[in-house]
Order: C-alpha cells, then sequence, then structure tokens
DNA sequence: CAGGATACGGAGTGATGACTCCGTTTGTCA
DNA sequence: TGACAAACGGAGTCATCACTCCGTATCCTG
C-alpha cells in the first residue's frame, strides 16, 4: 500500500514478509487509533496473527512502527488532496477534502497526530511525505482563495492546525451526527472570507 | 487552592501536607503539560522536592493525581466562566471566555485533556465539577445567543468541543502570534451567526 | 518542652512492556 | 523436488514504573 517498487539496494520482500508488513501497518493504525499510542507490540502482534519478532523485524522500534503508519496516512492524504485540486471547482474540492479529514480523523485520535506529526515529526519531515503533503494543501487552499471561496488570510500553516483542531474537535462529539455537521459548519463558515468588510465589531445595530 | 475547608469527616491536614499537596498539584500540572501524561510519578516527585510516597499518600494513584489536577483545572475555568456570565455584554463576554481558554490551552496539553475529561470521564463527572462548568458554560452560551452574537444552532456539547479542538490547533502553531490570531478569527467567525440566511453555495457572484 | 500522632523519604517489589535470540518453518529458484 | 536463504514464533532479558512499607522526622497539643 503506497510503496511500488523501489530501484533499491535492497532485495524485494518474500512474499509472506510482504503480507505481514502490510498486514501489521494496517492492524497497528487501527490499534493505535483505538486505544492510543499506548498499545503494546505484543497486542499489535497478537492482532496481526504474527509473533512479536516479526514486528520487529519489519519495524526496528514501535517508534518506527508510528511514523509508518503517520507516514502511511499522511501519504494517502496527501494523494486524495492532489486529487482534488485538480478539480475545476477550488470550493468545493477545497471543502470536500476538509470534511473528509475530519471524517477519517474522527474517533481516530492517531489520525490528528499524524497531521500533528506533519509539522513536528524528524522522520515524517526526512521522508519528505510531509512536504509533499503540505505541497498539496497548499495548492488545494490557494485555489480555493483565488476562487474568493476561502479567506485570504490564512496559509498552509494555520490550514493545518484547523484540520487538527477540527478533527479533535469532531472526536470529542462521538458519532452523534447532529453535534458533528455543527461542528464543521462552524469551521467552514469560519473559512470563507468574511462576508462584508467587518459585520461590526459593535452591536450598535438593533439593541437587541 | 480551589479548596475550602469543607465541614469533613477528615481532620484537617497538617500544615505540612498541605503545603505538599498543593505544591504537588502545581508541579503535576506543569509537568503533564510539558511532557504529556507519561511523565512519572517519580518525576513529579522529584519536581515537587518530595519523596514518591508522599506523592501516593495524597494521591493513591497516578490516575486519581490526574483527575486532580483536571478537575483543578476545570474548576478555575468554571469560575472565570461564571464571572464573565454576569457581563452586561454578553457578546463580548463569550469571545473573551473563548480567548482565554484558548490561550491556556495552548502549549498545555494538558488543558485541552481536562476539557475532554470533563465529557467523558466518570471521576470528574461524579465529583460534580464537570456538571458546575457545563452550567458555566450554558448560561455565557445562552446570554450570547440571546444577544444575537453567536450563532443559534448550538450548544454546550459543540461549544465545549469546539474549545478543545481550538486550544488543539492553537497549540498546533507553538507561540507565534500571527498564526495564533488568524486561527481564533477562524473560530470566531464560524462561531457568529451566519450573516445572510446562506451567502449562496454556488460560486455565480462577482467573480471578483 | 514532652509525647503522641501525623507525615515524610526512599529502598524495595511486582508487573509490564520493548526488544533480542535462536531453533524451526516457509518460500523460492534451479 | 531438493536445498538454501529468508522469515517466522515466542520464550527470555532488561529497564522502567506504579505502588508499598516502615524507620525517621516534623508538627501540634497540653
Amino acid at each position: 500500500m503506497s510503496q511500488a517498487s523501489d530501484p533499491a539496494p535492497t532485495r524485494a520482500l518474500r512474499a509472506d514478509a510482504q503480507r505481514n508488513r502490510a498486514r501489521l501497518l494496517e492492524v497497528a493504525e487501527e490499534a493505535f487509533a483505538e486505544r492510543g499510542t499506548g498499545v503494546s507490540t505484543e497486542e499489535i502482534a497478537r492482532r496481526a496473527g504474527v509473533g512479536v519478532g516479526t514486528v520487529f523485524r519489519h519495524f526496528p522500534t514501535k517508534e518506527a512502527l508510528l511514523q509508518a503508519v503517520f507516514i502511511d496516512r499522511l501519504t494517502r492524504l496527501g494523494e486524495q488532496a492532489t486529487a482534488l485540486s485538480d478539480s475545476e471547482q477550488p470550493g468545493p474540492a477545497f471543502f470536500t477534502f476538509f470534511a473528509l479529514v475530519v471524517d477519517q480523523g474522527s474517533s481516530k485520535n492517531a489520525f490528528a497526530d499524524a497531521l500533528t506529526a506533519a509539522g513536528i515529526n524528524a522522520e515524517a519531515a526526512a521522508s519528505g511525505v510531509s512536504g509533499e503533503f503540505a505541497g498539496a494543501l497548499m495548492e488545494l487552499l490557494t485555489r480555493a482563495q483565488r476562487a474568493g471561496e476561502v479567506r485570504s488570510d490564512i496559509g498552509v500553516t494555520e490550514l493545518k492546525a484547523v484540520l487538527v483542531g477540527a478533527s479533535r474537535a469532531v472526536e470529542q462529539v462521538g458519532d452523534d451526527p447532529t453535534s458533528r455537521s455543527q461542528i464543521i459548519a462552524i469551521l467552514l463558515d469560519g473559512l470563507r472570507p468574511p462576508v462584508t468588510p467587518r459585520p461590526a465589531v459593535n452591536p450598535t445595530a438593533a439593541p437587541q
């Protein structure tokens, strides 16, 4: 998943090894999402139906496994962003992506963590994924801004932060769809350009 | 701090014990904020200048210590909310509180956790603090809504979620004041009543 | 200030969890 | 199909950490 054959030094993995690696990534993502990054490697191994040894053969460290999961997530997100940024309708594309992120992020704090990692984490940064992701986001954002559908005073940094925040906020209300959509509405409205230059700071209009 | 003399079964603590307990709470809050809830009890003890034994005498469990810190935070927040809800200007009061929470929350993830706990955590719920906090918030919110300064389609639940999200978002950008205020602007704009019933979904209007 | 009660410090304990090692199994290639 | 390299499983190791226990120090009351 998200890993083509690289013309690399290392010989291709044996079939079972590939399967196991993939399954581990998958299962680990789930486990981290459900129980936080505190899950034991043994638990992950069990879920994947392999021995601990196998986990460590593929990922030299629990930390490395976490990274791999994050990078995987980020990669997929980046791809989705890129796909959407080709859209003819920059506004909808932008908001679709936003909703998509938030949806995936809810009840999956590992996801928000991945986003967080994108900004902060050294490994992720080194791997380049983080940069690609930021690039894709940038594209989506600026197009939507040029189309006048998103406020122009923010950049990718702020957008990433808001994405993280939104995921957390939604995560907070569980799966009550009403709350969820209200929260998203708040965020989306906030992201649109302020309707008038300034809707007046003071409440002179209509004294209650 | 935030603990008056209750007419309780337990005899008052000895002077040194009171000092230690307070200092522990203080130090623990700091430690949890800086390094996450993973900090060892020993580290907390060291910071407070006491032995581990003392930590466990005051808080039978690490978990209990965490709870105490959260409850403390929540209590203070609740007090601030209550104070503000008396204001003559419900709108500004509301937004002030919002900013206040976000400010305290940034770079202090323990804070966001406290908010989280308010919704989820059994102990906090049992202690009643969580309810008081929700009450205070409710007051602030409904007044601001009645004054037409905050969108009317949300309730306390959503507000709490947004507060958590906002804290996380701001935490994300470190202390860059520009990013920070941009993010807050997004949130606040989103919380205001939608200016027109709906600013039009399609981009026909004014192609720049 | 003496005596008892209350707290304290910190070495010790048990559990848990990341990571290693090696005998056994499985895939692959000729 | 045979033989060898590549992978596997999982018992074992070592460090960490929450929590206990008890001899010692500190506070308080009369």
